[in-house]
Formats: structure tokens, sequence, C-alpha cells
RNA sequence: GGAGCGGUAGUUCAGUCGGUUAGAACGCCAGCCUGUCACGUUGGAGGUCGCGGGUUCGAGCCCCGUCCGCUCCGCCA
């Protein structure tokens, strides 16, 4: 730091070193404590704090006007550096050994009384956003924004250390025809025409292959017009890497050292790599989940062989039909109570399941101290199958089993959230420092929407599908035709995926077609793209990390708002600026767009009503 | 679009079965206090119980509607 009038040093920066020396500090009162004759002030910077002392016999005056400073007032005081009275050290306090008494004192701004104590947690979270300066004038806010900015610093430093090159891509772009909604932006030069905010720099880092750059990186601003999460903002950050003649190892084994060099720079922790690597297919059948969270066990269980002969008719005609019999083994938790299984039974519902209530045994010791197995199916099961499945799924005293059968993908989606919410029921990652991350491959290339009546691409249009399926392709099994996709994962959060990608223009011009995009539409859409192909396009592929969630995560937060400086709330709106708004009539005209949203008139309508008919008391 | 939880002093919250003047802590204001650091101490101010309607002798509490916030589902290639 360079010092200048306003100050010689930082205040966390004095110590016994400086005792005896005149120095000059500014910022913020943190605290003042007023006793009478001698005042002490908490002062407060970015860096840290120190005490300083006003006292009448050191500048009468000076005291004087010390008794008027309220928290939060803006200071500058010059004072000379003392070590404190034997006895009156803080030890909490790394300047505790010393404080600064007052000789000078400029009150730069006043403060009035601030809509909430900076010392304290609040949960008003509107007013946290409306005030959203002060909340990140709190210690916890102004750590995770710098955090934020190590880690970003990290990730940048590391990808031009592997020799990838920085490039800005545009922010007003074509809307894209497959995805989430996009934002658009009239364009005023083109009339009648828009622009759509990208929700990814995809195609454009792609044409920078295309254009022989090998490497690239970007912090990117994402924008997707979707309902908002815990993890989920309109605009987002994503760190976004391209790069030419590389292997799907090879992208792995770099987003692995640029983690590890992230969790280094913000929580100072060492990540062990290369990470567990799972198919989807693992992925699914253990967990439920393409994003698993391996911190706790609750695996899933395939029940085939055990019920494959079964008495049990639902068991045995799922499985004859092609379907699935798959259970959990909730460990201890034989002592649910009833709303929670209320809640697992609504979870599973709405995930799917087509019957009323999940199948389940419950292990508990009766009066006599023999086990007693409470399941609603017990009875219909052979002594056999009893006897191998409590081998299989090593079920013990106090142990709750759940069962499900149906299709493969309703035990997935079914048990998967039901496995996650019985985690969370028991509290596994309580207090878990845990940082398992994992990647998930072999994605499957197209999935079928019902509701669009066409496949879609699980991943995006341009991902390569694994060319030991291609024939596959052919055959028309989209399917079962697997991706070069892969996501890496930490704790059950997707931090970001990626593919090795189509570079020739045939195979995309197919897999336009095979998405249902017309020859028609490919040109007037991808032309760019399928041209660019043409042209000699190298073998690429890469990736996008959310940064928001990875500095969530490093922060230990619960949502990415914490991680963001200005985020937006539930309803995509900032409540300091109260943006959105409207624009009047003329600054639409400009743009050739009129509005056909018709405001409710209901609240008028009510006023009027109670202007006329005032309350009848008084 | 759907479900759940919440909205009481500036803030964080309590408020019993529907029953007297709606409480506490912190903060705020004023006084006292020369070694505190969550200073202490004395006193004081501060409330449209989100809003509207209903039930009732009586509503912060019950019912209906509505607004706002958060969480989740749908959605997010």
């Amino acid at each position: 730091m360079i010092p200048n009038p306003y100050r010689s040093l930082h205040c966390n920066a004095i110590t016994a070193a400086h005792v005896g020396q005149l120095v000059t500090l500014s910022g913020w009162v943190h605290s003042a404590r007023d006793h009478g004759g001698v005042i002490f002030v908490d002062l407060r910077d970015r860096e840290g704090l120190t005490q300083v002392v006003f006292r009448p016999e050191e500048n009468a005056e000076v005291a004087a006007r010390s008794q008027e400073l309220r928290d939060e007032d803006v200071l500058q005081i010059t004072g000379r550096v003392e070590r404190r009275l034997t006895g009156t050290e803080n030890p909490k306090l790394a300047t505790g050994e010393v404080e600064v008494v007052v000789t000078e004192l400029l009150v730069l701004n006043r403060a009035e009384v601030l809509p909430f104590q900076l010392d304290r947690e609040l949960s008003n979270e509107d007013l946290r956003m409306k005030y959203r300066y002060l909340d990140l004038r709190r210690e916890r806010m102004s750590r995770n924004i710098r955090q934020r900015h190590r880690i970003t610093n990290a990730a940048r430093n590391f990808l031009d250390e592997q020799g990838f090159v920085e490039v800005e891509t545009p922010v007003l772009s074509n809307p894209t025809p497959e995805g989430a909604r996009d934002f658009l932006v009239p364009a005023r030069l083109s009339p009648g025409k828009f622009f759509a905010l990208p929700q990814a720099p995809q195609q454009y880092k792609q044409l920078l292959m295309v254009a022989g750059l090998e490497r690239y990186f970007q912090i990117a601003r994402c924008f997707r017009d979707e309902d908002l999460r815990a993890d989920r903002q309109p605009e987002f950050t994503q760190i976004d890497i391209e790069a030419s003649f590389v292997t799907q190892p090879d992208i792995l084994n770099l987003v692995e050292g640029l983690l590890a060099a992230m969790f280094k720079a913000g929580r100072g922790v060492d990540i062990p790599t290369p990470f567990l690597r799972m198919t989807y297919q693992e992925a699914m059948d253990r967990f439920g989940s393409d994003k698993p969270d391996t911190r706790y066990g609750l695996e899933i269980t395939d029940m085939a062989d055990v019920f494959a002969q079964s008495g049990f008719k639902i068991f045995r005609s799922t499985l004859e039909g092609g379907g699935v019999v798959r259970a959990i083994n909730a460990k201890g938790f034989a002592g649910i109570t009833t709303g929670q299984m209320i809640r697992l039974n609504d979870i599973a519902i709405q995930a799917g399941m087509k019957v009323k209530q999940l199948a389940f045994i419950k292990v508990e010791r009766d009066a006599q101290g023999n086990l007693e197995y409470k399941s609603p199916l017990w009875k219909f099961f052979e002594p056999s199958e009893r006897e191998a499945l409590i081998a299989k799924l090593n079920v013990e005293e106090n142990d709750l089993v759940f069962f499900y059968a149906g299709s493969w993908q309703e035990a997935c989606d079914i048990l998967g959230r039901v496995r996650c919410e019985i985690a969370q029921m028991q509290a596994l990652t309580e207090g878990s420092t845990a940082l398992n991350f994992l990647w998930v491959v072999d994605f499957p290339l197209l999935a079928y929407s019902p509701e669009e009546q066409s496949w879609v691409a699980v991943h995006h249009p341009f991902t390569r599908p694994k060319a030991e399926d291609l024939p596959l392709l052919e055959a028309g099994e989209y399917g079962k035709v697997r991706a070069e996709a892969y996501d890496v994962v930490l704790n059950g959060y997707e931090l970001g995926g990626g593919s090795i990608r189509i570079h020739e223009s045939d195979l995309q011009a197919r897999m336009f077609s095979v998405l249902g995009i017309s020859p028609e539409e490919q040109q007037v859409k991808f032309s760019h793209i399928l041209e660019a192909f043409r042209f000699g396009a190298p073998p690429h592929g890469g990736l996008a990390l959310g940064l928001d969630r990875i500095a969530m995560l490093v922060a230990g937060e619960q949502s990415i708002r914490e991680v963001i400086a200005f985020p937006k709330n539930n309803k995509a709106c900032d409540l300091m600026t109260d943006s959105p708004t409207t624009v009047d009539f003329r600054q639409l005209r400009e743009l050739y767009v009129q509005s056909t949203y018709k405001e409710k008139r209901r609240e008028e309508a009510a006023s009027a009503e109670t202007a006329v008919n005032p309350p009848a008391d008084s």
C-alpha cells in the first residue's frame, strides 16, 4: 500500500513494532465505547480492526468530539501507537496488543442508523438485498467476495500457465433453437430483429478452434431466462474452456488440476486427483442420479436375482416385463416418524411413483427380544427369499428398507430422490468437510422427449457420439447411443460439464437431422458452423464450470446468492435498484417494440372502492 | 404452472385454549461512568401483528382471499 493523506497503514497492520510511531488510519466506526472520560473506538477497514483511544488529557477537544461518534461513521484519525496497559490486551484481536492514542480526528462522513446491525446474522433476505451495499460490509460477505476473487484469479493463472488464451466472445448474439429460454434484446438498427444474450459461448468457442487458437478460455457471463433456485441465477458465470487435438482424458486431467488450484487458493485444501470416474449407467444404477452425492451410502441395490422366481406377483411380473425391482436399506432408520414417512411417499409420488406407498420393511426387536420384520409384503416372501434379501441388503436390527418395482427410469428417479431425502432426514452430511469429487462419463447422446415428440440432445447438439456407438446412430437406435460427454460433480452438485465435439460437417448435419432440424432450418440457423467445419476444423472438445457454484461450495454456503455481489431474488428482481423496470413509450418505439402485457386492474379497483366506502366505525 | 414454510418493534424472535394495556433481547435516544473491547448502569421512545374480508361479545391466534420472501417440483440443451 502506498501511504497517502488518508492512511499510512491498514487497521490490521499495526503491531508492537510500531509502538511510538505516529500513524494515520481511515475506516468505519465498528463500535464505540464511551466511558465518560476515555472513549474507545474500534476502527475497521477492509483488512481488519484497530482499537483507537480518545483521552481528554491527550487532546480535550478531540476527545469531546469523539463522544458524538456513532457506528459506521467514516473517520480519518492520526495518533500514536502505544502498547496497551498491562492486563487490557485483547487476544481475540490481531492488533490486540496495541492501540492508537488519537491526536487528530477528522469525520469524513456521518452514518445514519443502519436498517440492520452488521454484527448479527439476519434472516430477512429482502432487507439484505435492498441494502446489499451494507450487507456486503459484513465480514462473512466480504470474505466470500474476496475468496471468490482468489478462486477466479487461480483459475486464470492456472489456465494461462497451461497455454490457454482468454478471448471475449459477444454478449449480443443469436437466439438458440434448443435449450433454455433466451433473454432477448431488440436490435434498433435492424428493425424487427433481436439479439439474444448467450446461454453459453458454445458456438463461438468452437469457431475459435476452427480459427486455430487451439486453447481458449473465458470467464464468461451467461444468461438463462428460467425459474431460479438457491443454486441458479438468471445471469451467472462460467469458466468456459475449449481445446483442440485433445481426448477426453486430457480434458478431465486439465480440469482436475484447475479445480485443485481453485480449491487450494480458495480454501487452502489439497484435493486428491485423479477424481473417481463413473459411467452414467453406474451412477444411475447405484445412486439414481447423474450427480450423485457419495458422502453417504444408502446405495440402490438391484433385487432381480432375489425376486426372479418370487411368489410375490408384483415383483415377479415387473421383472418378467423387463422392469426392475430395487431397494435402499436406510441403516438405523426404523425409528422414522409418521410425518417423515408421509413426506417420503409424497416425494416418491412427485418423482413418478404409480402406487400410493413405497413398499418397506422395518426391522425392530419385539417385547420378547425377537427381531420383527414389520412390512406389508413380508408375508408374501418365501423363507429362501427372506434369507437372500437379508443377506443381499445386509439387513439388521433398526434398519428400514424401501422397495420400488417398475421401469428402470422410474426406479432411478424415485429411489434417487428418496435416497437424498433420507440422507437429509438422517443428517448424514451434517458437519462433514468431505469434498467428494467425481466424473460421470458416457452420458447418453439423445433422449426422447414426449412433450416435443422428438429426440433431443441430452448435452447439446454439438456433442460427439462415441465412435463405437456410431453404428447405433446409423441404425436409428438413438436411445442407445452414448456420447463423449462428461460432468464433474462435487457432493451432489454439478460443477460443470462438457464433451468432445463433432468437427465434421456431415456428422453435424446428421445430428441436426436426428434432432428434427430440417436442412432449411439448419441452413438458416447453423450455416456458419456447418460451413466452418468444411474448412479444416480440428478435432476439439471442452467444458464449462459453474464459477458461482464452485465459489459457493468453497465458501461452505447454501446459496450462490452468498457469493454474488448483487444477485437477483426468486423472481429475478433486484430489490436494491428495483430492476427490472417499466420503460416509457418513446424508448420502446425507437426499438420497434410494443408490450402486450395488460396490467391487472384489481388493485386500482379495490383502492377506488375503499375510497368511496370508508370504514364505518371510528 | 404446482407444493411447502414464513411475514408480530429498526433487527432477531416469543406470544399458552380466541380473553386485561402485545413481550424479550439487541439496536436507537437521553443521563451517569477514565480501561472497555458483545463495556457497564439508570431512564425513555418505538407496533396498521403483511394487506383485505369473514366468523365471534371479543381475533396476532380460527376461516377465505390476496401480496411479499424463501425452499422444492416442473423448467434449467
